[in-house]
DNA sequence: TCCCATGTTGCTAA
DNA sequence: GTTAGCAACATGGG
């Protein structure tokens, strides 16, 4: 369930085992997952974020893959090791071999041209983000400032937790139409994504319930959060109560008392 | 048994 | 065109 703070840590990590690695072999587990026999062989030129997917540069073609709700990756030392339940693929370097671990199997893997993979510019919320692009978009809309925030076009990387705690720290409701937000207010959003994603990045995540990073720790944001997760709490600001409750689809965690 | 889940996509209908 | 609501994908946990 990786938001942009838990897939940048991976890439971090990724980063510091196979960069500069030759790509052994790939071991498929699950049929949903495509096999590219061209990715064998390859060295790793570089691993990138764009929002909450990783692109796997083998200098040429690009290796995309996205974690989804429950996908994580485990990077394992030791060969002789069976692969844990669930492990869906397998990409073998000498010193190791990472693996992505996947229950519901919702993750997924492919290869692209180079060309095809650096066409589209995707911000990056932790390189802070556009004003007035954003504000271009919220022009005139109903849509809750929510749904706007996990609008991946919009804010690539953002997902439900960081939401959450990101209205909270601007004291704006979850449900506030985009184009009644003003141009203050919007500050104060972009600020707190940044200060916010950051320090979660700086945590390593966020561990609520499975997350663990590529060697297995827990992140320690859990400790951090003010409103996510914390329903019938006391808010840590004005003494309300928060509240959960569900917008387009998604558990949210707010204080009506002093989001407005 | 039911409801929940850190994500994304696609459909339908107002 | 915009938005809301669902369902789908598939599995495990409380």
């Amino acid at each position: 369930m990786p938001e942009l703070p838990e897939v940048e840590t991976l890439c971090r990590q990724l980063r510091q085992v196979i960069l500069g690695n030759q790509i052994r072999d790939v071991t498929i587990y699950d049929a949903k997952i495509a096999y590219f026999p061209e990715m064998i062989d390859r060295t790793i030129k570089d691993v990138r974020r764009r929002g909450k997917g990783l692109e796997i540069d083998l200098g040429g073609p690009v290796v995309h893959l996205h974690l989804r709700m429950s996908g994580r990756l485990f990077w394992q030392q030791d060969h002789v090791l069976p692969p844990p339940p669930h492990t869906r693929y397998s990409i073998e370097f000498a010193p190791g071999r990472m693996l992505c671990i996947d229950p519901r199997r919702f993750a997924t893997l492919d290869l692209r041209d180079g060309y095809e993979a650096e066409k589209t510019f995707v911000p990056d919320l932790l390189a802070g983000i556009d004003l007035d692009a954003v504000c271009l978009q919220a022009k005139g809309r109903r849509l809750p400032i929510k749904a706007l925030l996990l609008d991946q076009r919009v804010m690539p990387g953002m997902g439900n937790i960081y939401a959450c705690e990101i209205l909270f720290e601007s004291s704006i409701n979850p449900w506030r139409p985009t184009g009644d937000v003003t141009p203050a207010e919007w500050r104060k959003i972009v600020t707190a994504t940044a200060d916010i994603l950051k320090t979660a990045v700086t945590c390593r995540g966020t561990s609520i319930s499975d997350w663990r990073d590529l060697f297995s720790a827990k992140g320690e944001y859990q400790h951090q959060l003010k409103v996510y997760g914390q329903e019938g709490k006391t808010c840590p600001r004005c003494h309300g109560q928060i509240e959960r409750r569900k917008l387009s689809g998604r558990g949210t965690y707010y204080c009506p008392s002093c989001q407005k």
